[in-house]
DNA sequence: GCTACGAATTAACACACGTGAATTTCTCGA
DNA sequence: TCGAGAAATTCACGTGTGTTAATTCGTAGC
């Protein structure tokens, strides 16, 4: 059930029969299937629970006083959203789905227990949350140095790369089901610009992009033009690194 | 020594007697002394150190391929720079100094035995981890949405109030010892704008700044400015939280 | 196949912010 | 006290991106 979560944290760990079957359990417990533009829970019980997307995308954001929205990161297929983490009393940011989206809802005691019996998913979850660390900071240089052009570029490099590594890419094109408006309030642009900058991307044959599917014909340019380079995804790590990424005593 | 550090992780539990000497014996260990514009040691060593800011302000940036630079965080006296987090093969991101700088260099091991040993500084730890992380989102919301005086002002706000939370602060002022330039590349704006912006917050007399010493007549006159709220540093927890905050199987 | 509504696109115009460069002010060591 | 370099300030001008609003396109429902 879980094939892009357990995709995924293969990139970094080579799990076990028993750690996959362990998630899988996990998984099953609670699914949830919500529409698009809908908020993911988060009150009260959200400390207690963790949600894991199995299918569709989401994002979290924050929403100022006058209107403004701010859409801090996107959550794909296979990603888990630590929704637990800082909701606790005012939760300022919220978690909210783009399109339709099915999650697990995981409670921390099952996940704390599962991991403790499996440290390699112990390690791979941990794995997991410092890459998400990383995508924040790389966000913070996008949204901070980059043009609109290179802006977006580097958003569509980074969702392309993260989709192969859940294997939802085929060959060189892979959905991208957000609005313009989505892809404005991620970039800290106007949708018109966004408009124009898609224009430009396609222009240069650095994107083709029809209805919800994306073509990027040749990775590396658009790399290029975009001034990214994957390191910060960490996609080159494979078991023996694990110690040390291995947090503080666990 | 690391009265700074060990005030801020009072703002979330209470440290015994015990608790506050393991602290004060891993941070003699090693200190180090750096001037200005330096960076702070990553290769190698890296994974296996963590450094603790004992005085001084220092950041975390990323230089793009053509010179542009961007400040993702600061670190004020009592921040851990987790620095052995995402250096481990192409340290994309750097730590620098903006001042001169003391700090400690601790083991990973070292703190890993002591936190396992203290179950409390493992919380307190882990705290300030999240509230690293929540900053880090702010500042993707900060520069996505805000105006550049917003922005600025956000940035005091927010810098006031941690620099409040390990005691360095009087009354209604603290020091700036950052260049506008530095203010700049954290803001993803010019110098010559956060000159502008900074007369502008003189001008409505929100701040009084000179040389390296801001003085904030009224922080809520300030915070409305900028639409800060302070919620996302988490200042608000107090003991009993403890086991909402506290991650997956510790 | 037609309707209706959201999404995408386009256009005209405004302005926040960037750029380059000169000038002034600070800082601090000799 | 002086001088030199760094930081701050100011100016003139250019431009990337925002805003408003109209138009076209796509698509789901009837």
């Amino acid at each position: 059930m879980p094939r892009h979560f357990l995709r995924k944290l293969e990139l970094f760990t080579r799990l076990s029969a028993a750690d996959r079957q362990a998630l899988e359990g996990v998984v099953g417990e609670k699914l949830r299937r919500v529409g698009p533009r809908e908020d993911i829970v988060r009150e009260g019980d959200s400390a207690s629970h963790v949600s894991l997307i199995l299918d569709g995308w989401a994002c979290r954001y924050k929403q100022l006083e006058d209107g403004r929205r701010q859409i801090v990161a996107f959550f794909l297929p296979g990603d888990l959203c630590d929704t637990f983490i800082d909701v606790l009393r005012e939760m300022d940011q919220s978690i909210g789905t783009l399109t339709p989206v099915t999650f697990a809802e995981i409670s921390r005691d099952t996940l704390g227990a599962v991991a403790a019996r499996h440290p390699r998913i112990m390690q791979a979850l941990w794995w997991d949350t410092l890459v998400s660390a990383s995508i924040q900071r790389e966000w913070t240089v996008n949204l901070g140095q980059r043009s609109a052009t290179e802006r977006l570029g580097h958003l569509l490099c980074e969702v392309f790369i993260r989709l192969q590594g859940v294997g939802l890419t085929e060959g060189d094109h892979c959905v991208l089901p957000t609005t313009q408006a989505d892809l404005a309030d991620a970039m800290g642009l106007s949708t018109v610009h966004i408009n124009r900058t898609l224009q430009e991307l396609r222009g240069s044959g650095l994107i083709v992009l029809k209805g919800r599917n994306l073509t990027i014909p040749d990775l590396a340019a658009l790399q290029a033009a975009s001034l990214f380079t994957p390191n910060y995804l960490h996609l080159d790590h494979v078991g023996r690194h694990l110690d040390a990424v291995e947090p503080l005593a666990v």
